[in-house]
DNA sequence: ACGACCCTATAGAAAACGTCTATAGCTAGG
DNA sequence: CCTAGCTATAGACGTTTTCTATAGGGTCGT
């Protein structure tokens, strides 16, 4: 059966007149009358009634209208759907995140995003950057945006550094000081977060490289309560520049620098299956977003604490 | 668009591979790569990756997918919907009838009928049988069960033929006599029913062909009415004996033959457009219920009073 | 009553398209 | 490094589709 067969039914049963139908179609009248001769024929069974007057359709012709309108319906909305998707108009684009970023970083840029493309529904899954990949590589989302890391199948779209900073409580001692040093925090009480996370093994392999052992007080399994630790005065902690841009601007917290130790951050990047082609669609309108963005500088702009 | 490129789609989106799906399909390979392009080419976009492994869908073959599945699903309904009405072990059937056809006859038609094909819905419509003509005209219903009617595009397949009969009740003294002339009846109160239908013409003509003039008593607009009317010894009737099989059966109304006059009988037929080619499916299967019963006999068998 | 017109069906030739076999090109895995 | 497995390509062949032209049948109007 062929797509043009039944479309030329369509237009018949319409029409009531091959002639004309053809003539709609761009097609000669014998062209037509073939296609729908082939179609009963497949069918077995006669679609119309010929007449003096044109075609009526049968019961047969009748009973087959719908669904041959059901086909036609979705061939010309599966076409629209790619050009809605060509153009981002609308789709689905499902997002990986690990936790600091789909935390503090995709609020503002979905925000954005939902703006400028308001038919595009989008899912956010959300886990530790490895998990993440994992999903990733099955295909549960199409776009992920974790920490750096490699893989063979995997392309990266750099996007932000972020830097890890020693936020202490206001009236902290430190925070008068002009001279932090590394020694000093660590006899401090510290706070960490999530054993599980890269930011814990990066900063425990921080402090191990500069010889120091940390006095750990704490550890939260997320960042949120680790912050509300230190305002709370238990400790201070050295945590994800984005997670505390609105404690930081409310002056909740205050940030220390340490003036004898290296910066300390994580290159984030969006990754992707590298054979997925070139972006299509709703991602590409997601990319494009990201590159036009600082994804970093927009987490000042709308902490989800606001 | 061709149909064959789509199913070609979803077989390879469904193995990844072109391979097995065109042998799946009993076609080479390259044909069906040759489908894949084209289709691909058509909708301006990529639907697959191709990797070393297979092939992969890409987000706008993802998004094409299901509009995919809903075309074939589309086609593979519709045929299975006219092999059913070809069996017409399913489909839907709209009848037309004359009211002492669809009140008499059809409820014990209509239920062998539901019997036999269960999964057929019935309609049915009724009217005078020159409102039912013009219903099957404007193609309202399928099948149209009316008196003989006579019009160049319909044609007729007689099913049985309607007596006219006289009837009192229990106890008149006509139930006694041997011999029951028309100028007896005529002498008795009459009881006619609904003026506007073709019984009411034929048995005033009757009478008024006998040089008889009737003593009408009263008329009322419907049969059910007019035998209630007999009941309760408000006169006697001549009624279509179909509408009566209940009650002489319950011996609640008695029949009395008229020596004297001749039988007085309509007959009944079904018709249809002539235009319509032979009847098909559903109409077909009713058609063939209709030769094989009797009518005129079922109503004996399932009156609507039981 | 007859001719003009309108409809679909058919015939036959030309063109277009799809399908095949054979093979190239590429990558992963042993 | 070579083989196996995958898709892409080339070129020939055959079928199908499409066209123009025309037949056949019936209605409507004059």
């Amino acid at each position: 059966m062929l797509l043009a067969q039944v479309e030329g039914f369509l237009e018949v049963a319409r029409r009531g007149n091959v002639s004309r139908a053809a003539e709609a179609m761009f097609v000669t009248q014998p062209t037509l009358t073939a296609r729908l001769h082939a179609l009963e024929r497949e069918l077995g069974e006669p679609l119309f009634a010929r007449t003096r007057r044109g075609m009526r359709l049968t019961d047969a012709g009748r009973a087959f209208l719908p669904y041959a309108e059901r086909a036609m319906r979705a061939v010309r909305d599966g076409r629209q759907a790619l050009t809605d998707a060509r153009s981002a108009s609308a789709g689905r684009l499902v997002l990986g995140a690990a936790p600091a970023v789909s935390t503090y970083v995709l609020p503002a840029l979905l925000q954005r995003f939902a703006a400028a493309y308001p038919r595009i529904e989008v899912a956010v899954r959300t886990g530790h950057s490895e998990d993440v990949l994992q999903m990733l590589l099955r295909e549960e989302v199409q776009l992920a945006m974790v920490r750096t890391m490699r893989h063979p199948d995997i392309e990266s779209i750099p996007l932000y550094e972020e830097a890890l900073v020693l936020v202490v409580p206001p009236g902290h001692p430190f925070a008068k000081r002009s001279n932090v040093g590394i020694a000093d925090v660590a006899s401090e009480r510290l706070i960490f977060f999530d054993r599980t996370s890269s930011y814990y093994e990066l900063t425990q392999s921080f402090f191990l490289s500069l010889g120091v052992t940390p006095r750990e007080v704490m550890e939260l399994d997320n960042i949120e309560s680790a912050k509300k630790m230190v305002e709370r005065r238990l400790g201070i902690a050295l945590l994800p520049r984005t997670a505390v841009a609105g404690e930081l601007a409310a002056k909740t917290l205050m940030q220390v620098a340490v003036t004898d130790a290296p910066a300390m951050s994580q290159k984030i990047v969006a990754i992707r299956r590298r054979d997925q082609g070139r972006p299509s669609g709703t991602v590409a309108a997601f990319v494009n977003l990201l590159r036009e963005s600082d994804p970093a500088a927009v987490a000042h702009i709308a902490s989800p604490l606001r």
